[in-house]
DNA sequence: GTTTTTTGTTCCGGTGCGATACAAAGCCAG
DNA sequence: CTGGCTTTGTATCGCACCGGAACAAAAAAC
């Protein structure tokens, strides 16, 4: 009895990770796909399904489900356990904090929000998010594996330091992940004995949410270009795993050469991308000066929604719609991505006028007369959140067994 | 004893292709570091070396070694096998082919050249260097176990067409893949029954050769840039693979803006790296006319080492390297590389005034005050040639075993 | 000489997985 | 309804790969 639970225990137990990364993602709905996309025998997939579901991660459904109309036995079912653990994700930006506690799936459990302009002293604030989200914890009573957080900054590696927190009063070179995992190991979360804790660019974590769960499932190479308050971010996603660079500083594209004769940016050149596509610009060209009230993006988009017929407004948006594509075409030329997606103001860009986007890409891009790489706007509400939340699945994925051990710890 | 034999055989196999890389890349010279390297025990890295050794792929050298002062007993040596079995390697230039028999480690061990302009039948010209190799395989009597070939071109995935073979007078889009592994099945050449052919973009070639025997041993993001006759590419190895996109066509850095008011380029923008950073650019602005004899590079080079007193030719350097630096700072701030190595004209840049370089690269990169990459020239003869090779090798490094399903077959 | 240190080898055992046979659960044809 | 056919899930066997431990070997340190 014993020996036959402890050999079960242990079948699959290198493909643990892949399999639980596929459910994880709605890649494996069944055994028999899990079967195939893992390259294994049906014997091992099984004998993995049922271990993930001993671990407590994946739920079976083994009832007769209403059948596809297929010949053979209908399979199972595979789900991500609804009620199983969960990791804490927290999102800082210009106007507050967001609070998740998120599931496998991506799914968000409970969440919350903190108000108010942020205050210059940054362990002030993550001590105040991740108390918010011991609360969520308390309240729902879950079992918390990790911890990620999302901040509107460019994150060195290997140590964690938001080097350019543009709109947030902090310091730059604030030690973000230190100070995140003191405020982790203060709040002694229940269940995690250790604090675990991972940071990342804001746009590098939408990336990885929306590879995972959002419009860019099965791409291969994922290019995200994001234009949130000031500024263009990128990230890359190569075979499943964010390209952050050597030291976590890859995929500014912020300073693309977009319009030769344009204005001046700080970074001592003309006309890149930064100046030339973000919000601000946006409501620059369109002739609007920016109010007080709503972030610059909620200003801009708003704007592009309700009065496209506004010939300034059109125009306005031709003109950031072509600027950006010169921007996505060098990338494009550099990178050779299998698909794109655009968020915050870029993604309402898109929408506005999809044609005219994708032309411009197709037409300045080397070889993009022959195809032409596919522009989707980003398809996850709280993107940034749902990737932090991916950081800190992602050693659960890469071992399931961890779960155990830490039970046990 | 055939007990014995056959569980040696098969001890390590998970581990033998690793194994073999970090032996053909000259990071594993004894056992001792071939178990710390792949994190196994000495056990299995033994295993692994004496079935290695019995595939005929290294040697080792058990002598008594003149002792390097360490304490306790001197480590074997290994070796990659100089006897052993090599691929046939081929490059098309401007001007003929070069062909070699490359061995593991990188050691060419026969080489041969065809010179005379490039007739305009691609499939006439990989015939005639085939030919050639076969030729050399004759005379050497080493065993063959793959071919790869380098052009002067993009090269499209999957198919491997060569979309832009600039200064070949082959037709774009000609399909070399095909070609090659046609030249190969015509050949029959003796111990190769299946024709394996591959083809790649001679940068790209460039970057995986000097990863692995050259500068760039030991980068983990490798950036090449290079400039030959007109033109620039661009490279990227990450994680010791070949980074070339979705459709092979990643690092076209040729388009990257780095002269707002510059020339205008086929692309329809102005002062694109390609036209303002090659060798015909520094002759232009070194007030030279190109003349009949040599290679623009060659000229390009001849004339920097031999004229650089001339203030012309000086201004003319100083201006590209500053063209140049800003074009590797836009990659720097996209790709965020641990090292970048230098070809063709590039390469003679950076020998020219080495501080300069990157002191535009540091300036202009977004991060590049806090530290700045290292900018290395290439260090191997015949590097895209040798990359040719590596292609050719990496079915056998991802699992050696294929050495002995050869022969049986 | 003995002791210490590092390397190489032999043997045992465990773990992860493929192969196979079998059982289960639906279609389809008569 | 009964007997194929097809696909899925499961139990059992065996083997390949590798870690661990003990032992042997070859040098330096003493």
């Amino acid at each position: 009895m014993t020996q036959t639970r402890t050999t079960r225990l242990e079948r699959g137990r290198g493909s643990l990770g892949p399999a639980l990364e596929l459910v994880h993602t709605g890649r494996a709905p069944t055994r028999a796909v899990l079967t195939s996309e893992l390259g294994v025998t049906r014997a091992t997939a099984g004998a993995v399904a049922a271990e993930l579901e001993t671990l407590g991660l994946i739920t079976v459904d083994s009832r007769p489900t209403a059948s596809a109309g297929s010949q053979g036995r209908p399979s199972h079912r595979l789900f991500v356990n609804e009620r199983g653990p969960v990791v804490l994700a927290v999102q800082i930006h210009a106007d507050g904090f967001r609070v998740a506690l998120v599931g496998l799936g991506g799914r968000i459990v409970a969440t919350t929000t903190g108000c108010g302009a942020i205050p210059a002293d940054p362990a002030h604030v993550l001590a105040e998010a991740v108390g918010a989200g011991a609360g969520l914890l308390r309240e729902t009573g879950r079992r918390c594996l990790g911890a990620g957080l999302a901040v509107p900054s460019a994150v060195a590696e290997p140590d964690g330091e938001a080097l350019n927190p543009l709109h947030l009063a902090w310091p730059a070179g604030a030690p973000v992940r230190e100070l995140f995992q003191r405020a982790l190991a203060d709040a002694a979360i229940p269940g995690v004995t250790e604090a675990i804790g991972f940071s990342g660019n804001d746009v590098n974590l939408m990336a990885l949410a929306e590879h995972r769960h959002g419009a860019g499932r099965g791409a291969r190479d994922l290019l995200c270009v994001a234009s949130g308050h000031r500024g263009v971010g990128g990230a890359l996603v190569l075979d499943g795993r964010l390209h952050s660079g050597s030291s976590g500083l890859a995929l500014e594209v912020g300073h693309l050469t977009v319009h030769p004769e344009g204005a001046p940016c700080h970074c001592g050149s003309r006309g890149c991308l930064d100046v030339e596509a973000d919000p601000l610009a946006f409501l620059n060209v369109a002739g609007r000066t920016p109010g007080p009230e709503g972030s610059l993006l909620h200003q801009a988009a708003d704007l592009l929604r309700t009065a496209y017929d506004d010939p300034a407004v059109r125009a306005a948006a031709d003109l950031l719609i072509d600027r950006l594509g010169l921007g996505l075409a060098g990338l494009v030329n550099i990178l050779n991505p299998d698909r794109i997606i655009l968020g915050g103001l870029h993604r309402t860009l898109l929408e506005t006028d999809p044609e005219r986007l994708r032309a411009v890409v197709a037409d300045r891009s080397l070889w993009g007369r022959s195809g032409g790489v596919p522009i989707l706007p980003c398809g996850l509400d709280h993107n940034s959140l749902v990737g932090a939340a991916e950081l800190a699945w992602q050693p659960v994925l890469d071992d399931p067994l961890i779960v155990q051990e830490e039970r046990r710890a």
